[in-house]
DNA sequence: CTCAATAGTTGCATGCCGTGCAAGATTTCT
DNA sequence: AGAAATCTTGCACGGCATGCAACTATTGAG
């Protein structure tokens, strides 16, 4: 990797963190984006060259959209063949952690506090949450081998989804958990939505 | 009703169907407020004293918070005692049709043209979900008797939730179609998604 | 090494958004 | 009719976001 490129996401990285911290030392109204540049040593002007507002800077990066060699296993009805759990391996392979648990707990905790913190970014989260919907919506559909017309796929992408953002929402984020336990709790709130809304419960 | 409060709602009416005619006409990019405050025959100031953002304009009263009425009886367990039933009662009187399904559809129209011409709308629009979707969980927290810190209700709202984004999306608003129908096609959503997520299908 | 090509940064000008404030107009209530 | 409450409006202001052109830094070829 050259050295412009380099310097291009250390300059990325710097206004990210010089956003969040700055947000959460004293609120997103009280932060302008000449702030937040001048904190990582570059104009304004350039503030703009990386993002196209204050809260892409914020919400850049998350969650994921699915690794193409996961997704690719998925849509060819991998890599267990039961449904439910390949779906549990997309969510937490694009969503939770494309990398590891531990190396994106810190990001996910910090992305945690500044929602709470301010809660105008909630529809900007809501949006990230629903490209990534899309994507797996066409996935589902290609695994399924569904017509275009077909609607259903969307629609499983759609719960699935809402499964995944309270999940990651209620998530602990406790020092020794690890994939697994997210897993596993994936699985206990699609057998608890299977349930709720299966024909013979209540 | 005084005089003064119909006024603003006359008013408050004239800036949305300004806001959406121009919009659908020239983009949302190309329409500014002083536009359609001038098209209202109000002050730009004004329209700021009825909307906060633009898109506000475009957005507001969708979707609707379930009718207090309608939350009451589904708290109290009913009006059928089967789960599922009960809640496409609330989705329907809250989110489809609050006074039935003819008086929104022209509403509905728009709104689907003006967020398949503008895609920045989708954020706000899955923000107003996303509110009822926590009065939703609040209603089934209560009807279910569980306690605070339990994040089931939640997750079902979640999914219920977008169940109906799902099919609010997909609804064909025939001109015949009327209430039934609707749930009709909520019941089989709710039916495939629990066989989706049941433990032993596929 | 040098120099041209390429890509990134910056300042400037501009237009729109959104808010606080205070003065003026209108409705309401007595 | 007049005081009180409420709504509208103009004005000023600061921040957001973009286009453009000049400037600077990296790259790559000879």
């Amino acid at each position: 990797m050259g050295l412009r490129e380099r310097k291009k996401q250390a300059t990325r990285r710097a206004l990210q963190e010089a956003a969040v911290r700055l947000t959460l030392e004293r609120g997103l109204e009280h932060v302008t984006v000449e702030e937040i540049a001048a904190e990582a040593d570059v104009s304004t002007r350039t503030f703009f060259n990386y993002f196209a507002t204050k809260e892409e800077a914020l919400l850049s990066d998350v969650p994921t959209a699915p690794d193409e060699e996961v997704r690719r296993v998925f849509v060819e009805g991998g890599p267990t063949g039961v449904f439910v759990d390949d779906l549990i391996t997309v969510l937490t392979a694009s969503v939770i952690s494309s990398e590891g648990l531990a190396a994106h707990r810190d990001a996910m905790l910090l992305r945690k506090r500044l929602v709470e913190r301010e809660p105008q970014l909630v529809p900007g989260m809501l949006a990230r949450f629903h490209n990534v919907e899309q994507e797996l919506s066409r996935a589902i559909a290609e695994r399924t081998g569904t017509s275009p017309e077909d609607e259903r796929p969307q629609l499983v992408a759609a719960t699935a989804m809402a499964v995944t953002r309270h999940t990651v929402k209620c998530l602990h984020l406790r020092e020794g958990e690890g994939v697994a336990d997210v897993r596993a709790v994936l699985r206990d709130a699609f057998r608890h939505v299977g349930a709720a809304y299966a024909p013979s419960d209540d």
